[in-house]
DNA sequence: CATGAATGAGGCTTCATTCAT
DNA sequence: TATGAATGAAGCCTCATTCAT
């Protein structure tokens, strides 16, 4: 019997080493040898589990994606119409969104010219928008804030917030703690609000 | 005599030819060797002009950050009160500020992990931030707009709204054409006046 | 299970042909390529066994030091108050060892100016010195020769006397052939005697 | 009228340049842009004055041999019999000195391999041997030493002890000061004149 | 005489990858 | 499944040298 290892589970694992690599050191320094080192495995087991490094990229990509899925899913599931919250959960609150955050920006790089990546980056994007869309009808409907004709737009302007917002957090963790980004969350929000 | 070649004249040009590669192939395959060949020049040139890639890089990022430097300039210089035209100025309206923007994501990567190019970074963000704080305050003073009391947050509010668009205009230019961003724009400053 | 391939023999393997590249064609065009070439490896197969090529140079040089203690080993084992002997074992007497010599002879040069390289000529003088005092105390003890209290100048003496005539013999093979060189140590070790 | 330059001077003032660098960081840190710039001069400068880099280390490597011909000479003129004088002047028993042999050691490595090295040090070697003789046969026609039947290996006896004395010198400048190599040599010349 | 510009060759090293075991 | 061996491509950089001024 050959040694039982969970395929998934090892691609998971390897995946999480190469976006700890690349939130601590960098893209470019997040080389295959690295990987492996950093896993206590040999260099031959990251190609026996990814065919390249580009779909080992791609899976890290998606990763981390899912995370911030995962997360907003999380809030919605409690409450629908909790829009702070669901915004809450896709900003860089704490050290493992802002890990994902960080690894967003590093593959933004590559998005740029990299049709594969550029479709990641894009399906991200319309994700977010989708997620603050669906709380925003069911505020709607539930009568708690703007009509449903004004969803598009909002959910529009909350996602530039939200990208804005989330890159100078990146850059300026000080500056920006989850106090101060709730604060200017708030802010934005009653905003938004007034002008109905 | 040597030969006459304006030295700074030459390191701008290579820096251009490097934004250029950086836009188009992406900051990973902008080797020394495909600048020399697109300036058609030998290799080594570029190192006579620049000590390393590290420095041709951060001379690019620099370059691309004067660039949008001296469109607001031009605009203010016009008019110290025209807001949408500043904010206009910093957004990748043409494909020169696109490429420029381009250049900006393409460094991000690199000033997570590097000091250096984290300190050019930060120092673009207070430079656009007090751009915009300038501006508010001359129409603060001319009596357009809000108090003086408010600038500090607006500013705030109007750069996290820059870099949200403009990273979602960079992924997706024809969503977000110029005439998309101005009347995102114009909403966006219609509901601030509001706010007052 | 991997390919079967010695480490350490690699290695060595890889030294000897730096160190007939060293004598044969010189230490500056002993290049990683031109290892790699005389091998019938890749390039990097040499990165694969040595870190650095500052790593093989030093290797090799201990590697050369490692046969000059190897051959004189020998003959103390067979009788250790062979004095002339174990002389001869120092001195470039054969293609291997005058091999070996020109391989001191080019590392002198960095061992001039780099630490580690430094560190290894005295270790190689120290141990030269330490091999003969060895003898000349088994001389002493054995009544043959001169008392224990002269043995420290004498071991000195015959040390400069090897090294100056091994170095002329690296360069005036023809004039210092085997015979000459055991002539000329037999009368300086006949001026030793005479001295007491 | 074309700026005044002494050709010869200029070519000793930048070998004397060159011989420095050798001495302090070693003869591969030695490039033409090194010397260059210690002198304070372009690049192309050098070039001008020495067709090569080889030709520059030929020069310079003459010029190292010239110096150690001169402290010899300037004994000589004083007294033509006084042979720990010559010898001194042979050894590294100053800075000056200790820098020719470090020259020396340094082209020992080319020597080995390039014909043009090789014969300077042939040269070298027999003029060291020549100058030698010379004072050998001078004291032998004054009644003071050997008789002129000896004086062939003498001087080979001597040259080999300068040459190995000479190089441990180099090596190590604290063990072997002036003073210690002083005394090793009177004890040398006592030696060989018990022999007689 | 002297310069900076420009070149081409080649150096070491690193990387992702494939192969044989 | 997992390994170390081995490869080839490509990276940046340095050097000595030549050219035009």
């Amino acid at each position: 019997m050959p040694a039982v290892v969970n395929h998934e589970e090892r691609r998971q694992q390897i995946a999480r080493i190469a976006a700890d690599l690349i939130s601590s050191v960098g893209l470019d320094a997040m080389t295959m040898r690295e990987i492996a080192a950093a896993a206590g495995f040999s260099t031959t087991i990251v190609t026996h589990y990814f065919a390249n490094k580009r779909e080992l990229m791609l899976y890290t990509y998606r990763a981390s994606v899912a995370h911030a899925q995962a997360r907003v899913d999380a809030v919605i599931a409690r409450d629908a119409c909790d829009l702070p919250a669901s915004i809450e959960a896709l900003l860089p609150f704490d050290e493992s969104s802002l890990k994902d955050w960080k690894v967003f920006l590093a593959f933004w790089q590559i998005a740029q010219v990299d049709p594969d990546f550029a479709a990641e980056q894009r399906a991200q994007a319309a994700n977010a928008d989708s997620i603050l869309r669906r709380v925003l009808m069911a505020r709607a409907a539930a009568g708690r804030g703007l009509n449903e004709a004004d969803v598009d737009a909002t959910s529009r302007r909350l996602l530039v917030f939200i990208v804005g917002l989330a890159v100078q957090a990146v850059f300026d963790t000080v500056g920006w703690s989850p106090q101060a980004q709730r604060a200017f969350l708030k802010s934005e929000l009653r905003l938004l609000a007034g002008a109905e």
